[in-house]
DNA sequence: TAATAAAGTTAGGCTAGCCTAACAAATAAA
DNA sequence: TTTATTTGTTAGGCTAGCCTAACTTTATTA
C-alpha cells in the first residue's frame, strides 16, 4: 500500500512522461519543480520508488516508470478522472474548480469505490477535460502524440490515425493516397507558406501545415500498444 | 486546517461523548483505546488540541471537547455519515461496507462538496445504520439511548440504528436478520447466562447481553424526529 | 488510612516527508 | 578542451505522529 505522497510522485513522473513527446526520461528538478518540493525531497523519494521497484532510475540519470510503477500511477489518474467527472456531472461543479477536489478524492483505497464509482457513472471515457479516462484494465484508448506536422525533413513515418474525423477531412486524405498503416517521407517543408512535401508509395504531394497536424504517424519501429524504441511517438500509455 | 489525525482524534471525542449519556468527561486511556494508539500518544495529541483551544484538559483530569472542538468534530461526522449515505444509496453498497471507505472520505476538504453532497442525497436525516446525520449548521435532531437490552420481557421494540458500526458486529446483525425499522418482541431474558431471546419476523433467535446493548430501539409508539410519548427513547445533542 | 491497582504522564527514540547548505557530476559555452 | 553553468546528490536537521519504558498521580480496597 502505497502513502498518498508516493502515489502523488508516481502520478507526477506519469504526467510528465506524457506531456512531453520527446522526452527520454524525466530529471529530479523537473520532477521536483512538478510538486513544489526541493530537489533534494524528490531525490529522497526517487531511492524509495525504486527500491519499491516502481521506478527505473540511476544515480544523475533519468528517470522511469517501471511496468508496476506506471500501472499504480495508471490507476490513481483514473480515480481523478472519474471523480472529476463525478463532480461536473452529479454535483454540478463548474469545469474549473473539479480538479482541487479530486486531487483528494483520488487517493482513497477502495477499489470496490472505484468500480461502483465508474459504473454510477455509466463508464465516461472522457473526463470534463476531455482527457481520456483510463479504464478498468488501466488501458487508455490509444492516444497518439506526433502528428504528420511533428515529422522532420527527411524522415518517414507511419500514419495510425486522423485526428479530424469531418466527412471532408477523411474525404481529402483519401484523395491525397493516404490511408493508415501507409509510410511517409516528408520530402521537404516550405516555411513561406508552410506546406509540406510528402512522398506516399512513390507518389509526391504537397499538403497544408493543418492537414499535417491532424494525420497522427509514429515511427517506423513503433508497433501499437507496445513502447515506443526511442520513447518518442508512443503513445499515451 | 486540521490534519486526518486531528481530525480522528476530535471525532472520537465526540464518539466517545455521544455514546455514553452520563459522562463527566472522558480519559485518556478510553480515547487511546478507541483510536487504537498507546496512551502516550493520545497524551501528545490532547496538548496540541488543548494548545489549539479544542479539548478542555488539566493533567490527570478528565477530557472536553469545546465549543470550537464538538464543531469541528460534528462537521466530521456529518461527512461521514453523508458520504456513508452516498455509498449505501447511489453505489449499492451494503451496509456492513460503508463505514471503512466513509472514513477515508470524512476527511476531503471542501465545503462545497459536503454541501453539493447533501443537496445531491436530498439532505438525508439518518444515514444506513440509522443514526442521525447534522444538519448544515452542525445541528443533530436526536439521539437514542434505549437499547434492546433495555426492553422487558414480553414486550416490543422498533429497531432504529446500532451503536457499534464494526463489521463483524454489522454481518451478525445480518445474520440474526434484523435489520433498520425491524419490529423486535422480547420473549425471554434468561438470567444465568443474560441471553436475551427475541422474535422478528416471526423467526426466534438468541442474542447476547453484549449484543442487545448494541441494538438501539424505540417504543412502537415512536415516530422518529418527534419525542418520544414516553420520553424515553431519544435524548437532546 | 495505608497498600495496591489503575490511570495518566514524561522522556527518549523511531520513520516519513520535508528543508538548507555544501558538494559532485554532467552539460553547455567559451 | 577547459571553464562555467546547470543539474543532481549527500549530510544533517526539523516536525508530526507513533512507540516503549520508567515514573507519578489518582482511585480502589483491605
Amino acid at each position: 500500500m502505497l502513502s498518498f505522497t508516493e502515489e502523488n510522485y508516481l502520478k507526477a513522473l506519469l504526467q510528465l512522461q506524457l506531456n512531453e513527446v520527446d522526452k527520454e526520461g524525466i530529471g529530479t528538478n523537473e520532477l521536483a519543480n512538478h510538486l513544489t518540493v526541493k530537489p533534494a525531497t524528490a531525490n529522497d523519494m526517487l531511492k524509495k520508488l525504486k527500491e519499491k521497484l516502481l521506478v527505473e532510475y540511476e544515480k544523475y540519470r533519468k528517470i522511469f516508470l517501471t511496468i508496476a510503477g506506471k500501472k499504480l500511477a495508471v490507476e490513481v489518474l483514473r480515480k481523478h478522472r472519474l471523480w472529476e467527472t463525478f463532480l461536473y456531472e452529479k454535483l454540478e461543479f463548474s469545469w474549473d474548480e473539479v480538479h482541487e477536489v479530486a486531487e483528494q478524492l483520488e487517493h482513497i483505497q477502495s477499489q470496490k469505490l472505484v468500480d461502483r464509482l465508474d459504473k454510477f457513472l455509466k463508464f465516461p471515457e472522457f473526463d470534463p477535460h476531455g482527457d481520456i479516462i483510463p479504464n478498468a484494465k488501466g488501458e487508455f484508448k490509444i492516444q497518439f502524440k506526433k502528428t504528420l506536422a511533428d515529422v522532420v525533413v527527411g524522415q518517414s513515418c507511419k500514419m495510425v490515425a486522423v485526428k479530424d474525423n469531418s466527412v471532408s477531412f477523411l474525404q481529402y486524405v483519401v484523395k491525397v493516397g493516404l490511408g493508415i498503416n501507409n509510410l511517409i517521407t516528408v520530402i521537404s517543408k516550405e516555411s513561406y507558406d508552410s506546406l509540406v512535401e510528402i512522398e506516399v508509395n512513390g507518389i509526391k504531394s504537397n499538403v497544408s501545415e493543418r492537414f499535417a497536424q491532424n494525420i497522427f504517424v509514429v515511427c517506423q519501429n513503433c508497433e501499437i500498444g507496445k513502447t515506443c524504441p526511442k520513447r518518442k511517438c508512443e503513445i499515451k500509455m
